[in-house]
RNA sequence: GGCGGCAUAGCCAAGUGGUAAGGCGAAGGUCUGCAAAACCUUUACACAUCGGUUCGAAUCCGAUUGCCGCCUCCA
Protein backbone atom coordinates (compact mmCIF):
# COMPACT_ATOMS: atom_id res chain seq x y z
CA UNK A 1 0.00 0.00 0.00
CA UNK A 2 1.33 3.24 -0.80
CA UNK A 3 1.28 6.07 1.27
CA UNK A 4 -2.50 7.99 1.48
CA UNK A 5 -2.42 12.06 2.32
CA UNK A 6 -5.29 14.19 3.12
CA UNK A 7 -5.20 16.76 0.60
CA UNK A 8 -6.24 20.27 1.35
CA UNK A 9 -7.40 20.81 -2.15
CA UNK A 10 -9.58 18.32 -2.46
CA UNK A 11 -10.37 17.83 1.00
CA UNK A 12 -9.89 14.30 0.90
CA UNK A 13 -7.40 11.74 1.67
CA UNK A 14 -5.89 10.29 -1.53
CA UNK A 15 -3.14 7.96 -2.66
CA UNK A 16 0.25 9.77 -3.29
CA UNK A 17 1.57 9.05 -6.82
CA UNK A 18 4.38 11.53 -7.39
CA UNK A 19 4.59 13.22 -11.05
CA UNK A 20 7.63 11.57 -11.92
CA UNK A 21 8.00 8.28 -10.75
CA UNK A 22 10.61 7.22 -7.75
CA UNK A 23 10.99 11.38 -7.51
CA UNK A 24 9.22 14.13 -4.90
CA UNK A 25 9.26 17.87 -5.19
CA UNK A 26 8.44 19.34 -1.61
CA UNK A 27 7.96 22.85 -0.88
CA UNK A 28 7.10 23.73 2.90
CA UNK A 29 6.72 27.75 3.64
CA UNK A 30 9.71 28.78 6.24
CA UNK A 31 9.97 30.93 8.87
CA UNK A 32 10.10 34.81 8.62
CA UNK A 33 13.42 35.16 10.24
CA UNK A 34 12.27 38.22 12.92
CA UNK A 35 11.84 36.32 16.31
CA UNK A 36 12.83 32.78 17.99
CA UNK A 37 11.21 29.54 17.31
CA UNK A 38 8.30 28.44 19.06
CA UNK A 39 6.30 25.53 19.57
CA UNK A 40 4.40 26.33 16.22
CA UNK A 41 6.97 26.23 14.19
CA UNK A 42 8.64 22.76 15.59
CA UNK A 43 4.85 21.00 15.11
CA UNK A 44 5.07 22.37 11.25
CA UNK A 45 8.50 21.51 10.80
CA UNK A 46 8.37 18.12 12.48
CA UNK A 47 5.91 17.04 10.08
CA UNK A 48 7.21 17.79 7.50
CA UNK A 49 11.02 16.37 8.72
CA UNK A 50 9.20 13.11 8.95
CA UNK A 51 6.89 13.12 5.86
CA UNK A 52 10.38 13.78 4.40
CA UNK A 53 12.30 10.84 5.94
CA UNK A 54 9.19 8.46 5.57
CA UNK A 55 8.93 9.28 1.71
CA UNK A 56 12.59 7.94 1.64
CA UNK A 57 12.16 5.42 3.95
CA UNK A 58 9.95 3.66 1.42
CA UNK A 59 12.86 4.15 -1.47
CA UNK A 60 11.53 7.62 -3.16
CA UNK A 61 13.77 10.58 -4.11
CA UNK A 62 13.04 13.78 -2.11
CA UNK A 63 13.89 17.28 -3.26
CA UNK A 64 12.67 19.08 -0.07
CA UNK A 65 12.91 22.99 -0.41
CA UNK A 66 12.22 25.26 1.53
CA UNK A 67 12.26 28.95 2.04
CA UNK A 68 13.58 31.92 4.51
CA UNK A 69 11.49 34.88 4.41
CA UNK A 70 14.32 37.83 4.73
CA UNK A 71 12.53 40.37 3.15
CA UNK A 72 10.11 41.63 5.34
CA UNK A 73 6.40 41.67 5.04
CA UNK A 74 3.91 44.51 6.73
CA UNK A 75 2.48 43.95 9.94
CA UNK A 76 -0.52 44.69 8.13
CA UNK A 77 -1.24 43.70 4.35
CA UNK A 78 -3.35 47.17 3.71
CA UNK A 79 -0.84 50.33 3.31
CA UNK A 80 -0.84 50.76 6.85
CA UNK A 81 1.44 48.78 9.20
CA UNK A 82 5.33 48.15 9.38
CA UNK A 83 7.70 45.38 8.26
CA UNK A 84 7.89 43.18 10.56
CA UNK A 85 11.81 42.59 10.06
CA UNK A 86 12.67 46.50 10.03
CA UNK A 87 10.34 46.97 13.15
CA UNK A 88 12.55 44.55 15.04
CA UNK A 89 15.98 45.85 13.64
CA UNK A 90 14.81 49.45 14.77
CA UNK A 91 13.98 47.95 18.46
CA UNK A 92 17.53 46.09 18.39
CA UNK A 93 19.47 49.16 16.92
CA UNK A 94 21.14 46.89 14.38
CA UNK A 95 20.35 46.60 10.61
CA UNK A 96 17.85 44.55 9.25
CA UNK A 97 20.44 42.13 8.00
CA UNK A 98 21.76 41.39 11.36
CA UNK A 99 18.07 40.70 12.81
CA UNK A 100 18.12 38.01 9.55
CA UNK A 101 21.18 36.51 10.24
CA UNK A 102 20.52 36.37 13.80
CA UNK A 103 16.98 34.78 13.82
CA UNK A 104 17.73 32.18 10.73
CA UNK A 105 21.36 31.14 12.76
CA UNK A 106 18.69 30.34 15.83
CA UNK A 107 16.39 28.95 13.48
CA UNK A 108 19.12 26.05 12.10
CA UNK A 109 20.44 25.68 15.41
CA UNK A 110 17.13 24.52 17.17
CA UNK A 111 15.64 22.75 14.52
CA UNK A 112 19.02 21.17 14.68
CA UNK A 113 18.59 20.55 18.12
CA UNK A 114 14.70 18.97 18.05
CA UNK A 115 16.81 16.42 15.22
CA UNK A 116 14.90 18.19 12.31
CA UNK A 117 16.97 17.25 9.15
CA UNK A 118 17.99 19.67 7.03
CA UNK A 119 15.84 19.89 3.86
CA UNK A 120 17.85 19.40 0.50
CA UNK A 121 18.24 22.90 0.55
CA UNK A 122 16.79 26.40 1.82
CA UNK A 123 15.90 28.72 -0.23
CA UNK A 124 16.57 32.75 0.29
CA UNK A 125 13.27 35.47 -1.14
CA UNK A 126 16.04 37.70 -1.12
CA UNK A 127 18.46 36.14 -3.22
CA UNK A 128 15.45 36.04 -5.13
CA UNK A 129 14.55 39.22 -6.08
CA UNK A 130 15.16 39.47 -9.71
CA UNK A 131 13.25 35.85 -10.71
CA UNK A 132 10.28 37.35 -8.48
CA UNK A 133 10.65 40.97 -10.39
CA UNK A 134 10.67 38.74 -13.38
CA UNK A 135 6.91 37.05 -12.69
CA UNK A 136 5.54 40.69 -11.55
CA UNK A 137 6.12 41.82 -15.25
CA UNK A 138 5.22 38.49 -16.98
CA UNK A 139 1.50 38.82 -14.77
CA UNK A 140 1.47 42.12 -15.91
CA UNK A 141 2.21 41.26 -19.73
CA UNK A 142 -1.04 38.62 -19.34
CA UNK A 143 -3.42 41.16 -18.06
CA UNK A 144 -3.06 39.64 -14.40
CA UNK A 145 -1.69 42.47 -12.81
CA UNK A 146 -1.90 46.21 -12.65
CA UNK A 147 0.18 49.48 -11.49
CA UNK A 148 -0.84 52.27 -9.44
CA UNK A 149 2.19 54.41 -8.53
CA UNK A 150 4.89 52.07 -8.17
CA UNK A 151 3.03 49.08 -6.50
CA UNK A 152 1.99 46.39 -8.28
CA UNK A 153 -1.17 44.18 -7.81
CA UNK A 154 -2.71 40.84 -8.48
CA UNK A 155 -5.93 41.58 -10.39
CA UNK A 156 -8.13 38.85 -8.16
CA UNK A 157 -10.94 39.09 -10.80
CA UNK A 158 -8.93 38.09 -13.57
CA UNK A 159 -8.48 34.88 -12.06
CA UNK A 160 -11.52 32.29 -12.13
CA UNK A 161 -9.85 29.45 -9.58
CA UNK A 162 -9.45 32.11 -7.05
CA UNK A 163 -10.71 30.30 -3.98
CA UNK A 164 -10.23 26.87 -4.70
CA UNK A 165 -8.07 25.81 -1.97
CA UNK A 166 -9.86 27.85 0.98
CA UNK A 167 -13.46 28.14 0.23
CA UNK A 168 -13.46 31.63 0.09
CA UNK A 169 -16.03 32.69 -2.20
CA UNK A 170 -14.97 35.94 -4.48
CA UNK A 171 -18.30 38.28 -2.25
CA UNK A 172 -17.86 41.12 -0.04
CA UNK A 173 -17.47 38.91 3.04
CA UNK A 174 -16.41 41.79 5.55
CA UNK A 175 -14.36 43.73 2.85
CA UNK A 176 -16.71 46.49 4.56
CA UNK A 177 -15.11 46.09 7.95
CA UNK A 178 -12.07 46.36 6.39
CA UNK A 179 -10.78 49.84 6.41
CA UNK A 180 -9.05 50.45 3.25
CA UNK A 181 -10.81 54.28 2.28
CA UNK A 182 -6.83 55.12 0.92
CA UNK A 183 -6.35 51.92 -0.99
CA UNK A 184 -5.66 52.36 -4.63
CA UNK A 185 -6.75 49.01 -4.84
CA UNK A 186 -9.24 48.15 -7.77
CA UNK A 187 -11.12 45.45 -5.25
CA UNK A 188 -10.14 45.04 -2.24
CA UNK A 189 -9.55 41.29 -2.77
CA UNK A 190 -6.55 42.28 -4.86
CA UNK A 191 -3.03 41.24 -3.08
CA UNK A 192 0.01 43.25 -3.83
CA UNK A 193 3.09 41.57 -5.97
CA UNK A 194 5.42 44.48 -5.40
CA UNK A 195 5.32 47.73 -3.10
CA UNK A 196 6.62 50.42 -3.53
CA UNK A 197 9.73 51.73 -0.12
CA UNK A 198 8.82 54.55 1.32
CA UNK A 199 11.58 56.67 2.84
CA UNK A 200 13.22 54.81 5.59
CA UNK A 201 12.55 51.43 4.28
CA UNK A 202 15.82 49.91 4.06
CA UNK A 203 15.33 46.71 2.81
CA UNK A 204 14.69 48.00 -0.68
CA UNK A 205 15.32 46.89 -4.42
CA UNK A 206 15.13 48.63 -8.36
CA UNK A 207 12.90 47.16 -10.39
CA UNK A 208 10.78 48.57 -13.30
CA UNK A 209 8.28 50.63 -11.06
CA UNK A 210 11.14 51.98 -8.87
CA UNK A 211 12.57 51.06 -5.35
CA UNK A 212 10.54 48.65 -3.78
CA UNK A 213 10.57 45.27 -2.03
CA UNK A 214 7.97 42.33 -3.25
CA UNK A 215 4.84 41.62 -1.88
CA UNK A 216 4.47 38.49 0.66
CA UNK A 217 3.39 35.78 -1.46
CA UNK A 218 5.30 36.07 -4.89
CA UNK A 219 8.70 34.70 -3.13
CA UNK A 220 6.69 31.05 -2.83
CA UNK A 221 5.59 30.66 -6.20
CA UNK A 222 8.84 32.23 -7.38
CA UNK A 223 11.12 29.82 -6.00
CA UNK A 224 9.12 26.33 -5.49
CA UNK A 225 8.26 26.33 -9.44
CA UNK A 226 12.17 27.38 -9.94
CA UNK A 227 13.41 24.13 -8.30
CA UNK A 228 10.48 21.98 -8.67
CA UNK A 229 8.97 22.85 -12.12
CA UNK A 230 5.64 24.78 -12.40
CA UNK A 231 3.69 21.80 -11.60
CA UNK A 232 5.15 20.23 -8.34
CA UNK A 233 4.19 16.97 -5.61
CA UNK A 234 3.61 18.45 -1.75
CA UNK A 235 3.43 22.10 -0.65
CA UNK A 236 3.30 22.38 2.89
CA UNK A 237 2.66 24.74 5.55
CA UNK A 238 0.76 25.78 8.73
CA UNK A 239 -3.09 26.10 8.64
CA UNK A 240 -3.12 29.56 8.81
CA UNK A 241 -1.45 30.26 5.74
CA UNK A 242 -4.16 28.29 3.84
CA UNK A 243 -5.71 31.93 3.25
CA UNK A 244 -4.61 34.13 2.24
CA UNK A 245 -0.87 32.84 1.24
CA UNK A 246 -1.78 29.76 0.17
CA UNK A 247 -4.68 31.22 -2.21
CA UNK A 248 -2.86 33.81 -3.78
CA UNK A 249 0.47 31.60 -4.48
CA UNK A 250 -1.78 29.71 -6.54
CA UNK A 251 -3.71 32.39 -8.10
CA UNK A 252 0.22 34.06 -9.36
CA UNK A 253 1.53 30.96 -9.82
CA UNK A 254 -1.56 29.35 -12.26
CA UNK A 255 -2.02 32.81 -14.04
CA UNK A 256 1.40 32.94 -15.03
CA UNK A 257 2.19 29.83 -16.08
CA UNK A 258 -1.18 28.21 -17.26
CA UNK A 259 -0.47 24.67 -14.99
CA UNK A 260 -1.51 23.30 -12.24
CA UNK A 261 0.63 24.40 -9.05
CA UNK A 262 0.70 22.24 -6.09
CA UNK A 263 -0.69 18.63 -6.68
CA UNK A 264 -0.87 17.94 -2.85
CA UNK A 265 -1.43 20.46 -0.32
CA UNK A 266 -0.80 19.49 3.36
CA UNK A 267 -1.11 21.90 5.92
CA UNK A 268 -0.61 21.01 9.45
CA UNK A 269 -2.88 22.03 12.74
CA UNK A 270 -2.03 24.74 15.15
CA UNK A 271 -0.63 24.70 18.78
CA UNK A 272 -2.54 26.13 21.69
CA UNK A 273 -1.19 26.86 24.79
CA UNK A 274 -4.25 25.73 27.51
CA UNK A 275 -6.78 25.80 25.11
CA UNK A 276 -6.11 28.77 22.90
CA UNK A 277 -4.02 29.73 19.92
CA UNK A 278 0.12 30.26 20.73
CA UNK A 279 1.37 32.84 18.19
CA UNK A 280 3.80 35.87 18.51
CA UNK A 281 1.27 38.38 18.59
CA UNK A 282 -0.33 36.68 21.11
CA UNK A 283 3.04 36.56 23.28
CA UNK A 284 2.01 33.56 24.74
CA UNK A 285 4.30 31.08 23.03
CA UNK A 286 6.81 28.63 23.81
CA UNK A 287 9.81 29.04 22.36
CA UNK A 288 11.91 25.65 21.17
CA UNK A 289 14.45 27.18 23.44
CA UNK A 290 12.78 27.34 26.74
CA UNK A 291 11.30 23.49 25.86
CA UNK A 292 14.57 22.75 25.49
CA UNK A 293 15.80 23.61 29.05
CA UNK A 294 13.19 21.27 30.84
CA UNK A 295 12.46 18.64 27.77
CA UNK A 296 14.89 16.57 25.89
CA UNK A 297 14.54 16.96 21.97
CA UNK A 298 13.32 13.24 21.80
CA UNK A 299 10.12 13.86 24.63
CA UNK A 300 9.19 17.42 22.65
CA UNK A 301 8.96 14.90 19.39
CA UNK A 302 7.12 12.22 21.14
CA UNK A 303 4.74 15.17 22.48
CA UNK A 304 4.41 16.61 18.99
CA UNK A 305 4.05 13.55 17.32
CA UNK A 306 1.07 11.82 19.64
CA UNK A 307 -1.31 14.19 17.93
CA UNK A 308 -1.86 13.85 14.29
CA UNK A 309 -0.26 16.67 12.12
CA UNK A 310 -3.89 17.52 11.26
CA UNK A 311 -5.05 17.97 15.07
CA UNK A 312 -4.40 20.72 16.94
CA UNK A 313 -1.60 19.94 19.97
CA UNK A 314 -2.85 21.49 22.93
CA UNK A 315 0.26 22.26 24.59
CA UNK A 316 0.47 21.37 28.66
CA UNK A 317 3.12 20.95 31.06
CA UNK A 318 1.34 17.72 32.62
CA UNK A 319 0.85 16.65 28.87
CA UNK A 320 4.16 16.98 27.79
CA UNK A 321 5.40 15.17 30.99
CA UNK A 322 3.56 12.37 30.57
CA UNK A 323 5.11 12.03 26.86
CA UNK A 324 8.46 12.05 28.18
CA UNK A 325 7.68 9.52 31.30
CA UNK A 326 6.20 6.99 28.49
CA UNK A 327 9.41 7.55 26.71
CA UNK A 328 11.24 5.90 29.39
CA UNK A 329 10.35 2.40 28.66
CA UNK A 330 11.32 2.73 25.04
CA UNK A 331 15.12 4.26 25.63
CA UNK A 332 15.35 1.14 28.60
CA UNK A 333 14.31 -1.26 25.87
CA UNK A 334 16.36 -0.21 23.16
CA UNK A 335 19.36 -0.20 26.01
CA UNK A 336 18.90 -3.34 27.39
CA UNK A 337 18.84 -4.92 23.05
CA UNK A 338 22.02 -3.09 22.13
CA UNK A 339 23.55 -4.57 25.66
CA UNK A 340 22.25 -8.17 24.18
CA UNK A 341 23.67 -7.58 20.81
CA UNK A 342 27.07 -8.11 22.21
CA UNK A 343 26.88 -10.34 24.99
CA UNK A 344 23.44 -12.64 24.29
CA UNK A 345 23.65 -16.00 23.08
CA UNK A 346 24.19 -17.28 19.85
CA UNK A 347 21.21 -18.86 18.42
CA UNK A 348 17.78 -17.45 16.81
CA UNK A 349 14.47 -16.79 17.90
CA UNK A 350 11.80 -17.25 15.49
CA UNK A 351 9.20 -15.76 17.45
CA UNK A 352 11.11 -12.08 17.47
CA UNK A 353 11.53 -12.34 13.66
CA UNK A 354 7.38 -12.43 13.32
CA UNK A 355 7.04 -10.08 16.06
CA UNK A 356 9.20 -7.29 13.71
CA UNK A 357 8.12 -8.33 10.88
CA UNK A 358 4.55 -8.01 12.11
CA UNK A 359 5.53 -4.69 14.05
CA UNK A 360 7.31 -2.92 10.82
CA UNK A 361 3.78 -4.04 8.73
CA UNK A 362 1.96 -2.01 11.26
CA UNK A 363 3.84 0.89 11.67
CA UNK A 364 4.00 1.19 7.40
CA UNK A 365 -0.17 1.08 7.50
CA UNK A 366 0.04 3.39 10.09
CA UNK A 367 2.24 5.79 8.19
CA UNK A 368 0.54 4.87 4.73
CA UNK A 369 -2.67 6.45 6.53
CA UNK A 370 -2.04 10.05 6.61
CA UNK A 371 0.99 9.93 8.37
CA UNK A 372 -0.73 8.65 11.18
CA UNK A 373 1.89 9.11 14.01
CA UNK A 374 -0.06 8.69 17.02
CA UNK A 375 -0.86 5.13 16.19
CA UNK A 376 2.90 4.56 14.92
CA UNK A 377 4.03 5.22 18.40
CA UNK A 378 1.35 3.24 19.58
CA UNK A 379 2.58 0.08 17.91
CA UNK A 380 6.29 0.75 18.47
CA UNK A 381 4.72 0.69 22.69
CA UNK A 382 2.97 -2.36 22.32
CA UNK A 383 6.21 -3.80 20.42
CA UNK A 384 8.37 -2.48 23.42
CA UNK A 385 5.90 -4.44 25.96
CA UNK A 386 6.31 -7.45 24.12
CA UNK A 387 10.29 -7.22 23.99
CA UNK A 388 9.98 -6.99 27.79
CA UNK A 389 7.45 -9.96 28.28
CA UNK A 390 9.98 -12.00 26.31
CA UNK A 391 12.49 -10.89 28.17
CA UNK A 392 11.64 -11.41 31.45
CA UNK A 393 12.23 -14.90 31.17
CA UNK A 394 15.73 -15.00 29.95
CA UNK A 395 18.12 -13.10 27.48
CA UNK A 396 17.43 -12.84 24.15
CA UNK A 397 19.99 -14.47 21.43
CA UNK A 398 22.20 -11.89 20.10
CA UNK A 399 20.96 -11.95 16.78
CA UNK A 400 17.68 -11.44 17.61
CA UNK A 401 18.43 -8.70 19.67
CA UNK A 402 20.35 -7.27 17.22
CA UNK A 403 17.13 -7.45 14.91
CA UNK A 404 14.50 -5.88 17.59
CA UNK A 405 17.40 -2.64 17.39
CA UNK A 406 17.66 -2.57 14.29
CA UNK A 407 13.51 -2.13 13.86
CA UNK A 408 13.71 0.70 17.32
CA UNK A 409 16.39 2.32 15.26
CA UNK A 410 15.03 2.20 12.04
CA UNK A 411 11.05 3.97 13.15
CA UNK A 412 11.94 5.30 16.79
CA UNK A 413 14.89 6.43 15.92
CA UNK A 414 15.60 7.45 12.08
CA UNK A 415 12.05 8.12 11.00
CA UNK A 416 10.58 9.58 13.96
CA UNK A 417 13.28 10.47 16.26
CA UNK A 418 12.14 9.60 19.88
CA UNK A 419 14.68 7.31 20.69
CA UNK A 420 17.35 8.29 22.37
CA UNK A 421 20.49 6.57 21.90
CA UNK A 422 22.47 5.23 24.86
CA UNK A 423 24.85 7.58 26.34
CA UNK A 424 28.36 6.29 26.00
CA UNK A 425 31.09 7.45 27.53
CA UNK A 426 29.82 11.12 27.97
CA UNK A 427 32.94 13.38 29.36
CA UNK A 428 36.76 12.18 28.72
CA UNK A 429 36.59 9.28 30.81
CA UNK A 430 34.70 6.07 29.83
CA UNK A 431 32.91 5.00 32.77
CA UNK A 432 32.07 1.70 32.01
CA UNK A 433 35.16 0.08 33.50
CA UNK A 434 34.40 1.76 36.54
CA UNK A 435 31.16 1.09 36.81
CA UNK A 436 32.28 -2.73 36.40
CA UNK A 437 34.79 -2.69 39.15
CA UNK A 438 32.01 -0.75 41.58
CA UNK A 439 29.04 -3.37 40.38
CA UNK A 440 31.64 -5.83 41.26
CA UNK A 441 32.78 -4.94 44.19
CA UNK A 442 28.48 -3.82 45.38
CA UNK A 443 27.93 -7.92 44.27
CA UNK A 444 30.61 -9.06 46.68
CA UNK A 445 28.64 -6.64 49.75
CA UNK A 446 25.37 -8.18 48.90
CA UNK A 447 27.22 -11.70 49.09
CA UNK A 448 28.67 -10.95 52.42
CA UNK A 449 25.09 -9.95 53.44
CA UNK A 450 26.68 -6.06 53.72
CA UNK A 451 23.36 -4.89 52.34
CA UNK A 452 23.58 -0.93 54.56
CA UNK A 453 27.07 -1.00 52.42
CA UNK A 454 25.51 -1.92 49.04
CA UNK A 455 22.73 0.54 49.72
CA UNK A 456 24.71 3.54 50.37
CA UNK A 457 27.14 2.82 47.29
CA UNK A 458 23.54 3.19 45.63
CA UNK A 459 22.13 5.96 46.83
CA UNK A 460 25.78 7.59 46.51
CA UNK A 461 25.82 6.83 42.95
CA UNK A 462 22.15 8.50 42.38
CA UNK A 463 22.68 11.65 44.12
CA UNK A 464 25.81 11.48 41.50
CA UNK A 465 23.23 10.72 38.72
CA UNK A 466 23.74 6.81 38.02
CA UNK A 467 20.92 4.71 38.74
CA UNK A 468 21.65 1.21 40.06
CA UNK A 469 19.33 -1.52 38.91
CA UNK A 470 19.55 -4.90 40.39
CA UNK A 471 18.07 -7.77 38.14
CA UNK A 472 18.21 -11.86 38.21
CA UNK A 473 20.65 -11.76 35.41
CA UNK A 474 22.81 -9.10 37.65
CA UNK A 475 23.13 -5.15 38.33
CA UNK A 476 22.93 -2.85 35.42
CA UNK A 477 23.49 0.90 35.77
CA UNK A 478 22.37 3.91 33.77
CA UNK A 479 22.41 7.73 33.81
CA UNK A 480 19.61 9.22 35.59
C1' G B 1 -21.57 37.85 9.47
C1' G B 2 -18.74 34.20 5.84
C1' C B 3 -15.51 29.68 5.42
C1' G B 4 -13.41 25.39 7.85
C1' G B 5 -12.47 22.05 11.89
C1' C B 6 -13.17 19.55 16.59
C1' A B 7 -16.17 17.28 20.75
C1' U B 8 -13.74 9.50 22.81
C1' A B 9 -11.98 7.26 30.22
C1' G B 10 -8.95 11.51 35.86
C1' C B 11 -5.35 13.74 31.82
C1' C B 12 -3.14 13.24 26.61
C1' A B 13 -4.71 10.58 22.27
C1' A B 14 -5.92 6.66 17.90
C1' G B 15 -10.30 5.03 15.71
C1' U B 16 -12.32 6.62 7.90
C1' G B 17 -19.84 1.02 9.12
C1' G B 18 -19.18 -4.58 12.46
C1' U B 19 -19.79 -4.20 19.21
C1' A B 20 -13.54 1.03 21.84
C1' A B 21 -5.15 1.30 19.98
C1' G B 22 -1.42 3.51 22.81
C1' G B 23 0.79 6.82 26.66
C1' C B 24 0.38 9.22 31.61
C1' G B 25 -2.01 8.70 36.27
C1' A B 26 -4.47 5.34 39.86
C1' A B 27 -5.42 0.36 42.43
C1' G B 28 -3.85 -4.71 43.20
C1' G B 29 -0.18 -8.54 42.17
C1' U B 30 4.65 -11.19 40.52
C1' C B 31 9.93 -10.71 41.03
C1' U B 32 13.56 -8.60 44.80
C1' G B 33 17.54 -8.64 51.18
C1' C B 34 15.29 -3.70 50.24
C1' A B 35 14.68 -0.41 46.21
C1' A B 36 14.40 0.34 41.06
C1' A B 37 13.19 -1.60 36.43
C1' A B 38 10.15 -4.99 33.99
C1' C B 39 5.90 -8.03 33.59
C1' C B 40 0.56 -9.42 34.87
C1' U B 41 -4.57 -7.83 36.35
C1' U B 42 -8.12 -3.82 36.99
C1' U B 43 -9.36 1.38 35.50
C1' A B 44 -15.11 3.82 28.58
C1' C B 45 -21.80 -1.79 28.63
C1' A B 46 -24.76 6.42 27.13
C1' C B 47 -17.70 7.71 22.24
C1' A B 48 -21.27 16.16 23.64
C1' U B 49 -27.06 16.09 23.07
C1' C B 50 -31.48 14.79 20.09
C1' G B 51 -33.30 12.56 15.76
C1' G B 52 -32.43 9.70 11.08
C1' U B 53 -30.14 5.96 7.45
C1' U B 54 -28.51 0.70 8.15
C1' C B 55 -28.99 -6.14 9.84
C1' G B 56 -25.33 -3.20 12.44
C1' A B 57 -22.62 3.75 13.71
C1' A B 58 -17.81 6.64 17.90
C1' U B 59 -17.58 6.10 12.61
C1' C B 60 -22.76 8.22 7.37
C1' C B 61 -27.00 12.31 7.28
C1' G B 62 -29.78 16.39 9.85
C1' A B 63 -30.56 19.52 14.06
C1' U B 64 -28.82 21.43 18.82
C1' U B 65 -25.01 22.85 22.38
C1' G B 66 -19.92 23.90 23.43
C1' C B 67 -14.92 24.86 21.83
C1' C B 68 -11.15 26.19 18.18
C1' G B 69 -8.96 28.20 13.63
C1' C B 70 -9.15 31.41 9.27
C1' C B 71 -11.49 35.88 7.06
C1' U B 72 -5.09 41.55 9.16
C1' C B 73 1.13 39.45 10.10
C1' C B 74 1.75 34.57 12.27
C1' A B 75 4.08 27.48 11.47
Amino acid sequence: MAIHLYNSLTRTKEEFRPLVEGQVGMYVCGPTVYGPPHLGHAKSYLTFDVLAKYLRQTGLKVRYVQNITDVGHLTDDADAGEDKIIKQARLDQVHPWEVVDRYMRLYFDDMTALRIAHPSFYVRASQHIGEQIEAVVALLKKGHAYEVDGNVYFDVGSFAGYGKLSGRVMDEQREAVRVEARSEKRHPRDFALWKRAEPGHILRWNSPWGPGYPGWHIECSVMSTKYLGETFDIHGGGLENMFPHHECEIAQSEAETGKPFARFWVHNNMVTVDGVKMGKSLGNFRTVRDLLQKHTPEAIRVFVLSTHYRSPTNYTEEAIGAAATGLGRLTQCYATLRDLETRGAPGEEPAIAGLCADTARALGEAMDNDLDTPGAIAQIYEFVTAVNRRLTTGPLPAAAAREAARLLHTWAGDLLGILAEPAAGEGNVDLAPIMDLVIELRKDLKAAKQFSLADKIRDRLKTAGIVLEDTRDGTRWRKA
